[in-house]
RNA sequence: GGGGCUGUAGCUCAGCUGGAUAGAGCAUCGGUUUCCUAAACCGGUGGCCGGAGGUUCGAACCCUCUCAGCCCCA
C-alpha cells in the first residue's frame, strides 16, 4: 500500500471524506492526527503501547503514519507466540462445493485449477475461523454415464465402441477387470487430488437424491458416503425422495408450474430472463431440477453460507442456481422447517466462476476432449513437475483469468519456477538456524517440544523448537523506516490482513498469496546479502544474532502458513 | 441475436476502496561469492495501461461508445 518512503503504512482515502464533509483535506488530516496522537497512541488494544512513533500529513492529504519501536516489539512477540490466523469469519459455516468432475474419465488441468484453488480458499476461510465443509458432487446419473457403461460393455466384449461413446486409452484398463468403471473413475480422482493436497470432507452422490435406482447392477456405486449426522432426517430405513420432496414443495409453493406437459420453474420472480424447465414433456429431468434438489440438501444440511465454484462453460447457470436457491432458502425460513441454522442473514450463495485453462504444448494449443481421449491430465502434469509446482504455477493467476499453460514450458523451467524461489527461501532460514546452533548462539539444550502456538505434532522444525527461547531476546534490531529487515518484519505483519482481506471478496483471490509470499521472500533474500546474521564474535553479537533470529523465526513461520495454504511444502533443505 | 471473461513492458502476469514517480518474474545487457545455501543479490534497457469521449482536485481502475481475442446460450 505505502511504499517505504511513505513511513509504515499511509491513509489515502480522506481526500474522499473531505469532500463530502466539504472541508478543506489538509485542515482534515491535521484534526485527525491530532486525535491519532492523543488517542490511538496511547492505547492499543495490545496491552498500553504506543502504536505510532510518528505520523504527518503529507501531499494533498495523505497521512503517513510510523509504528513506534515497542509496538514493533510487541507484534513481534504475539506473531511467534501465537497460532497464526483471524476471526473475521468466527461463527460462518460454508460449505464449499468445487471440482464436481464428471467420473467418466481422469481429471485434466482444468479440474487442477478449482481443486487449488478451492482448497486454498477453504484454507484461507478456515484461517479466519469459518466452519468449512468441502463437497464433490459426483454426477453418477444421466446419459453421460451411460455410454460410459456402454463404451466398456463394449470393451470388455470385444465389440466396437459406439460412435459417440468415450474413447479416450483410460478405459482399456477395464478389459480385463470387473471392476465398477465409475467407482473405478471416482477412486483415481481421489488419488490425484490427494497428491496436491485436495481433500473433500464429502462426494455426494447424485444419485442419493433419488429413490428409484437408476443402474440395477452397479449397486456398490449407491453407498452413500454423506455423513448422516449432518444430514439431519436422512437417517432413516428408507431413503427419502429428496428430489421429489423438493420438486413437490415448489409446486406446492407455487415455484413451479405445469405447461405444455412439462414441468417449469418460475425463475423468472427472481430475474431470470424466463422460467426454466424442470422436467421434459416425455418426463425426463433436466440438470437444472437435479441441481435445485442438490442445493436444497445443502441448506437442509445446515449449511447456509453456500460457495460454487464452476467452470466457465457453465456460466449461464449461475443466474438461475442462485435464484432457485435464495427462493428455496426463503421457503425453509418461511415454513420454520427444521433448519440447523440460526438467522437469516446467514444465508449467502457465492458462486466463483473460474476461467479455463488453456493448455499448449510447445506453443500449440491442446483442445480438451473427454470423449475423444484427448486432454492433458492433472495427474501427467503433478507427475512431471510435481505437487508444489503444480499447486503454485495453478495458484498464481486470478481465477477470473485464463490460464496459459504450456507443458513444455513449465517442465524446462522446473528451476525457474517462483514456488522454489518461496521454498528457497523457507529452507535458507532454516540454514541460518542450523549454523546458529553450530555456533552456539541457540542452545541444544534450550530446544523443545512443546511449541506456544503451534499445533502439536512430533515433527516440529528446528525454527519451531528455537522459538520458546527466542521469545525472551529483546528486539534490537536497527529498524530505521526504509530498512530492509523492517520492511520484512511489516511484511509478515500482513500476512493475516492479506488473508482477511481476500476471504472477504466475493472474487476470493487466491492468488495474492503467491503475491505476498513471493514479495516476502524476495525481502528476506534481500535483507540476507545484506548482512550477515551468525557472527559470533562478541556478546553483542550474539544478542543481535538473536534478535535476528527472532525476526526470521517470525517469517519462516508466516512463509510457511502462506504456502501450506497453497497445498506447497515448506522444506527445511533444498 | 443475448450473455460472460480478457486486452497493462518483447513474453507471462500483478496493480487491493479512484490516490503520491504504473510494478514483478522471464528474456536481454552489465556487476556481486576468503563470509549463514549464488535455486540468491545489485544495477541498466524496455510502457500512448487496446482506441475515443465523459465523470473530478485526481482514472489502468468508474460511466458511455468502439476495436480485438476466447467462451457460453439461443
Amino acid at each position: 500500500m505505502a511504499s517505504p518512503q511513505h513511513g509504515d503504512f499511509s491513509y489515502a482515502s480522506l481526500l474522499e471524506i473531505s469532500k463530502k464533509l466539504k472541508r478543506n483535506p489538509k485542515e482534515l488530516a491535521a484534526d485527525l492526527l491530532v486525535f491519532l496522537k492523543t488517542e490511538a497512541c496511547s492505547s492499543s488494544h495490545e496491552k498500553q503501547v504506543a502504536m505510532l512513533a510518528h505520523a504527518e500529513v503529507a501531499g494533498p492529504g495523505f497521512i503517513n503514519m510510523q509504528f513506534s519501536q515497542e509496538f514493533l516489539n510487541s507484534k513481534l512477540h504475539r506473531l511467534l507466540s501465537l497460532p497464526l490466523g483471524s476471526t473475521s469469519l468466527k461463527g460462518k459455516k460454508i460449505l464449499m462445493e468445487y471440482v464436481s468432475a464428471n467420473p467418466t474419465g481422469p481429471l485434466h488441468i482444468g479440474h487442477g485449477r478449482w481443486a487449488v484453488f478451492g482448497s486454498s480458499l477453504a484454507r484461507a476461510l478456515s484461517f479466519c475461523s469459518a466452519k468449512v465443509y468441502q463437497e464433490f458432487y459426483v454426477n453418477d446419473t444421466g446419459k453421460q454415464i451411460d455410454k460410459l457403461y456402454e463404451s466398456v460393455a463394449a470393451i470388455r466384449s470385444s465389440k466396437p465402441i459406439p460412435e459417440d461413446g468415450y474413447h479416450g486409452e483410460y478405459l482399456h484398463s477395464f478389459k480385463n477387470n470387473t471392476e465398477d468403471p465409475l467407482q473405478s473413475i471416482l477412486n483415481e480422482q481421489k488419488e490425484t487430488l490427494k497428491k496436491i493436497g485436495v481433500h473433500f470432507d464429502n462426494f455426494f452422490h447424485e444419485s442419493s437424491l433419488r429413490t428409484a435406482p437408476h443402474r440395477p447392477q452397479s449397486k456398490n456405486i449407491q453407498e452413500i458416503e454423506e455423513n448422516t449426522a449432518l444430514s439431519g432426517s436422512a437417517s432413516s430405513s428408507e431413503k427419502p425422495d429428496t428430489l421429489k420432496h423438493c420438486l413437490d414443495l415448489m409446486e406446492s409453493k407455487n415455484l413451479a408450474y405445469h405447461h405444455d406437459g412439462a414441468l417449469w420453474f418460475r425463475s423468472s420472480l427472481g430475474g431470470d430472463d424466463k422460467d426454466r424447465v424442470l422436467r421434459k414433456s416425455d418426463g425426463s429431468l433436466t440438470y437444472f431440477a437435479l441441481d435445485i434438489a442438490y442445493h436444497f440438501t445443502k441448506l437442509k444440511r445446515g449449511w447456509p453460507s453456500l460457495i460454487d465454484i464452476l467452470g466457465a462453460d457453465h456460466h449461464g447457470y449461475v443466474k438461475r442456481i442462485s435464484i432457485a436457491t435464495s427462493l428455496m432458502y426463503k421457503y425453509l425460513i418461511a415454513s420454520k422447517e427444521q433448519l440447523q441454522t440460526s438467522q437469516a442473514e446467514d444465508f449467502s450463495i457465492s458462486i466463483i466462476i473460474g476461467q479455463l485453462v488453456k493448455v499448449f504444448r510447445g506453443g500449440k494449443e491442446v483442445r480438451m476432449s473427454k470423449r475423444s481421449g484427448d486432454f492433458i491430465a492433472l495427474e501427467e502434469t503433478i507427475q512431471e513437475i510435481g505437487p508444489d509446482a503444480t499447486c503454485y504455477f495453478l495458484s498464481r493467476q486470478k481465477i477470473s483469468n485464463s490460464l496459459y499453460f504450456d507443458l513444455e514450458q513449465a517442465k524446462q523451467k522446473n528451476l525457474e519456477n517462483p514456488v522454489y524461489y518461496v521454498q528457497y527461501g523457507h529452507a535458507r532460514i532454516h540454514a541460518v538456524f542450523r549454523k546458529a546452533l553450530d555456533a552456539g548462539i541457540l542452545q541444544e539444550n534450550l530446544l523443545t517440544n512443546t511449541v506456544p502456538g503451534l499445533p502439536a505434532t512430533q515433527e516440529y522444525t528446528l525454527i519451531e523448537q528455537a522459538i520458546p527461547q527466542l521469545l525472551d531476546t529483546p528486539l534490537m534490531l536497527s529498524l530505521e523506516p526504509t530498512s530492509t529487515a523492517r520492511r520484512l518484519l511489516l511484511q509478515a505483519m500482513q500476512f493475516s490482513s492479506e488473508i482477511e482481506q481476500l476471504t472477504s471478496s466475493v472474487h476470493a483471490e487466491t492468488h495474492h498469496i503467491c503475491r505476498w509470499l513471493a514479495e516476502t521472500a524476495s525481502l528476506f533474500h534481500k535483507l540476507y546479502n545484506e548482512q550477515i546474521f551468525i557472527k559470533n564474535k562478541t556478546t553483542e553479537d550474539k544478542e543481535y544474532s538473536l534478535s535476528m533470529l527472532r525476526l526470521l523465526a517470525v517469517v519462516a513461520k508466516t512463509l510457511k502458513a502462506g504456502l501450506s495454504m497453497l497445498g506447497v511444502s515448506a522444506p527445511n533443505t533444498m
